[in-house]
DNA sequence: ACAATAGTGTCTATTAGACAATATGCG
DNA sequence: CGCATATTGTCTAATAGACACTATTGT
């Protein structure tokens, strides 16, 4: 038998049916809140109760287009937007984690800066973004899919420019500041900070222009930088409680 | 309808047919090489090729749980193996990646000391380590994965007590310094690395006992070290050659 | 004796982080 | 004017890395 005969004897069915579907954990910063995009599930399983915003990956479309696709039918953000960032996050097989069959999903993590409010999706299921505190009960391990996102989203923030995906194209170091201190939920210093992120090749560079104004509560015009073209943050910014979570 | 009535009208025949594959990088140190286990794929497609040890996930198997079974059945290796790293590296899901069907393979990442010579397995598939630098193509994407494989095996080390699982359960310093310097292709300055890994918390801790002989070629007895309780090394371990990786 | 290696000491440049100082602009 | 903020300066402790040195052991 030779390749293409085996290839016409193929049987795709004589194997246990598996369904794959991706679910995106999309993050943007709201109100000075990190938040997440939640749907509430339209039927049944697990009916009524929020979840991530996923569904199955159709025939001849790639994982990570499954996942722009899914995001784009929820929020309306085009593909094509150069400041969402999409990475793939980890696959969840456990047996049991879907009631209706053998469900394998591929999560994918998703940066971008404040995003519109999400449109109702073709299933007419309710979409809204949620800040990551308030999060109850999700469906499924989406809990645990959740939390996983968080703590890679956190740890990306200290080797990589990711930061920057939050904020609009252009920015000031303090908006950049409050990106990390959202995500990492702590204070920094912004002497400190603000010194750092400038020794940092690559990481932003200046368009020479200030804003318009200065902060709502006085003080000077700041500088306004856009994102560099390091692609990793050498030296990087640690989280200042690291040590804690070292063991 | 409710929930039960709805599992049970259930059709799970009604989604496109996906297979779900787990293929498995692993990696071990032989004479000082970098190697990973390959077989040689007994039947079409790509009959003859090397490949990655992988297969279909069974029926109620957990995704982990298959890798650990893949790379059992190559090499014997028990899955309770204490010094056996696995970890998930990521699913590769492209609708052509595979000309029998739609595949979606989820790989992982296997690090473990010296293991013996694989068996052959049940199929009576061809199994060998061989270095990596002398692997040549591979069969589907599977050069791919190998590649981003050793990526996240190259930056593991940096942050992670992972060359531990290189080793034996009593180690030198001179032993685990072989390691990274095998893994990162890079000579490493012998005092300083020695300085530096004690300097790190947890990352591993004395025996009080010395090896047995000097070094072939002489030198004093070394003092061994077991690996620590640290998860994350606190500094980390930079690789020399950073900056230029960085843009 | 000789060579190779383990482990330690020392010095310098860089970095992290605490804290201070200055200048700007809103109310 | 008074206060919050942007940005820069200064100082100290920790770290990375280069280099040197000593002690030990196999050949």
């Amino acid at each position: 038998m030779n390749e293409a005969e085996f290839l016409a004897s193929y049987d795709p069915r004589a194997y246990p049916p598996v369904a794959v579907t991706v679910d995106v954990v999309a993050f943007t910063i709201r109100q000075d809140a990190l938040t997440v995009l939640l749907v509430r599930r339209a039927g049944p399983p697990s009916e009524g109760m929020w979840a991530l915003p996923g569904g199955f990956v159709r025939e001849w479309e790639d994982l990570s287009t499954a996942a722009a696709r899914e995001l784009a039918e929820e929020t309306g953000v085009a593909t094509a937007n150069r400041r969402l960032h999409l990475e793939q996050l980890g696959t969840y097989g456990a047996p049991d984690r879907d009631p209706r069959m053998r469900v394998v999903s591929v999560a994918y993590l998703a940066f971008a800066p404040d995003l519109p409010d999400p449109v109702s999706g073709s299933d007419a299921r309710v979409a809204a973004w949620t800040p990551v505190g308030e999060v109850d009960r999700l469906a499924f391990d989406h809990g645990t899919i959740l939390a996983d996102g968080l703590d890679r989203a956190r740890s990306k923030l200290e080797y990589t420019p990711l930061a920057t995906t939050f904020v609009g194209e252009e920015f000031t170091i303090a908006e950049l500041r409050a990106v990390y201190e959202t995500v990492w939920d702590e204070q920094l210093h912004a002497g400190n900070f603000h010194r750092k992120v400038l020794s940092v090749p690559g990481f932003v560079e200046s368009t020479g222009a200030v804003t318009e104004r200065g902060g709502s509560r006085g003080g000077p015009r700041a500088k306004l930088y856009r994102a560099g073209d390091a692609r990793l943050l050498h030296p990087a910014l640690l989280m200042p409680s690291k040590e804690e979570t070292v063991r």
